[in-house]
DNA sequence: ACTCAAATCCAAAGCGCTTTGGATAATTTA
DNA sequence: TAAATTATCCAAAGCGCTTTGGATTTGAGT
């Protein structure tokens, strides 16, 4: 445990530099790292100011700088008000990237009618620095928008259309989902369900291609019974699966967008009796959601992408077939991202486009 | 769609209050509701104040009030590294208040040994106005420390010891297990486990107490192999799960402290091939989080009492049985207690125990 | 020793708001 | 109508920091 010592009068400014014996500015100077002050009294000054238990007043120096040290992030409050757990675990990564460069972290909730007005809030006044995009959608108005006030910003995901403009980071969810389905057509299914997450979101939008790219490689028709599109959770997947199974020619194989649905994707198939793996093929993207991992979140390399030990894994056997990537690293990364673009503004923006592992579980074999 | 408008030209105060032809000072109170200024002008410097899109700064008046209207939460980064779902949804409920409100939410992830640099941090050059507390341990040092310090905060959850002051809100995590507990009980079953979150915390001490004083009401020894402790999470549920079915007198009946370890228990159950509420009984303690729930999250009630329909529902029967509080409401209440507290310094402590509901399930019924 | 440049340091002017302590104009009271 | 209120409004002083534009000191160069 640490000192939870006795609360210290804190100090400002002109008082510690009273102590000193020296102006404001080069106390200020001092502590900020500027040339203009020898090492010795940098030395002291610094001494001093522990001692003293100084710390700059964020009001007052953001008010001197125009710049706050907090990036925002505006997160859409859906009809089903809530912050999924995708989104939390991105908010671990990317705080845990604030942390370490001293930015805080400051969360709106909005709805859709708002979030024009709060991005204005945010930037007239320089509330923030700058600002993480969430969810992008298929036609997005966001980024242009952002563009024409001048406030920094990185988008989770991607828009369509002009992909050079702006700066993003992304998971290759075409391919990701391509590759999920070739396997599954390569152990023998034909019949393949895709239970996707709302097709208005860019993401979900491109998984589809996916899906349907790789049917089309194989000359598979696309049978738009086998597809759903909804917010994805629980429930949705137990009911999508379960109307699915109740067809009269099923699928042999679901592909679940997120592992929220794909638990209810297994809720289904075990109320029906049916032994994933065996019976039935269920395969998942996973953005590894800390509540899923066995390994503890320990997964220490940067990007994640060779410790994935599969979701649901019980020591280290993977338990559903799956694409990967850390929602988590991808978070820490975008936060990265966007303080770099926020304390070296003009430069060209960012894009990355990150590749899934597939991992193979034991919830996928040939078709019964 | 809203209007993405032009972005306009932002003025501060100075500026606005020469296009009005008045004083700072009269701009100010008229906007911030002063009854020394008349209706008349109140009103002319509304309509000027909307059409010139003016904004204060926040860091000026927070530099000029001293008060920052935004909340800090401070997220115990434990060696998980994780913001787990039962934290996003408290999040959801809180930054809604604050919404309302006009605050900020204000996140910083702390290891252990940082919380008390960070409080120190918030109160000596108020970034923040108060804080919430998260996660209260059985030996809580965090209370003291704040009050020491006098940073308004409002815990959830609560210590043991005094509780009476300061601010909190609670479930009746005791009574709710108990509650549970009985129910198993009465349906016939003698060996039942306590998948427990991590005994050091608060929450899941009285939980044990709770089950304890069950058991030990009607007679049944409280045997110390039935019950873990660990941080909640699938796979953890599913190991437990897994090694008490593995015992050479296993249990009938499982609790669980949380869906998410639940949801590991079913998968244990599903892995052994025995039916829940048939060859086996799951219940568990419900957060009401809402990716899993069915209803959309739509749940009017203040306290969200009335309307649950259960862990999983699909549709509107309740799938697990389970003693349920929806952690979002928590989250709003606590919320507007801290800002209550906020405005009004000086009032006493305002302490809420939550009562639960318990849900009868499919996933439960007699020992086998 | 003398000049000049470099190294240090400082006083003071903001940043955009709130708020104190008056001033002025409008209304009432005597 | 003069005096006393009361209703409006304002100038200016902070809040605690950063930063500009100089002043002063030091050290090197010749």
């Amino acid at each position: 445990m640490v000192t939870w010592a006795v609360p210290e009068k804190t100090v400002n400014l002109k008082q510690l530099s009273k102590h000193l014996g020296l102006s404001q500015t080069t106390v200020s100077r001092a502590l900020n790292g500027f040339p203009e002050v020898s090492e010795k009294t940098r030395q002291k000054v610094r001494l001093a100011a522990d001692k003293f238990n100084y710390r700059p007043s964020p009001s007052a120096s953001s008010l001197a700088t125009g710049k706050a040290r907090i990036i925002g992030h505006v997160v859409p409050v859906s009809e089903h008000r809530m912050i999924n757990p995708h989104f939390s675990d991105f908010l671990a990564g990317a705080s845990d990237a604030y942390a370490q460069a001293g930015y805080d972290l400051l969360i709106r909730a909005a709805q859709p009618d708002e979030e024009a007005g709060i991005y204005r809030d945010f930037v007239s006044r320089n509330r923030v620095d700058g600002v993480v995009v969430h969810g992008p959608r298929v036609n997005e108005t966001r980024i242009e928008f952002l563009q024409s006030i001048g406030l920094p910003f990185v988008v989770h995901g991607r828009a369509g259309g002009e992909e050079h403009s702006y700066s993003w980071l992304d998971v290759d969810n075409r391919s990701a989902i391509e590759k999920l389905t070739n396997y599954l057509i390569d152990l023998g299914h034909r019949r393949i369900a895709l239970i996707n997450g709302l097709e208005t979101m860019n993401f979900a939008h491109r998984r589809r291609l996916g899906y349907e790219a790789a049917l089309q490689d194989h000359g598979i028709d696309v049978d738009p019974v086998l597809i759903s599109s909804r917010d994805m959770n629980e429930p949705y997947g137990y009911e999508a699966t379960m109307a699915k199974l109740d067809m009269p020619n099923p699928p042999t194989a679901f592909i679940y967008s997120s592992v929220l649905s794909a638990l209810g994707g297994m809720r289904a198939a075990n109320m029906r009796g049916l032994l994933p793996g065996q019976d039935i093929s269920l395969a998942t993207f996973d953005d590894r959601l800390s509540f899923l991992q066995s390994g503890g979140g320990e997964n220490g390399g940067k990007k994640g992408g060779d410790s994935a030990n599969g979701v649901m894994g019980a020591g280290s056997t993977p338990y559903m077939t799956s694409v990967s990537s850390s929602i988590q690293d991808a978070g820490r990364r975008v936060g990265e991202m966007l303080m770099d673009q926020i304390s070296n503004p003009g430069t060209p923006p960012v894009c990355e486009l990150w590749k899934t592992d597939l991992i193979i579980g034991t919830t996928t074999g040939k078709p019964a």
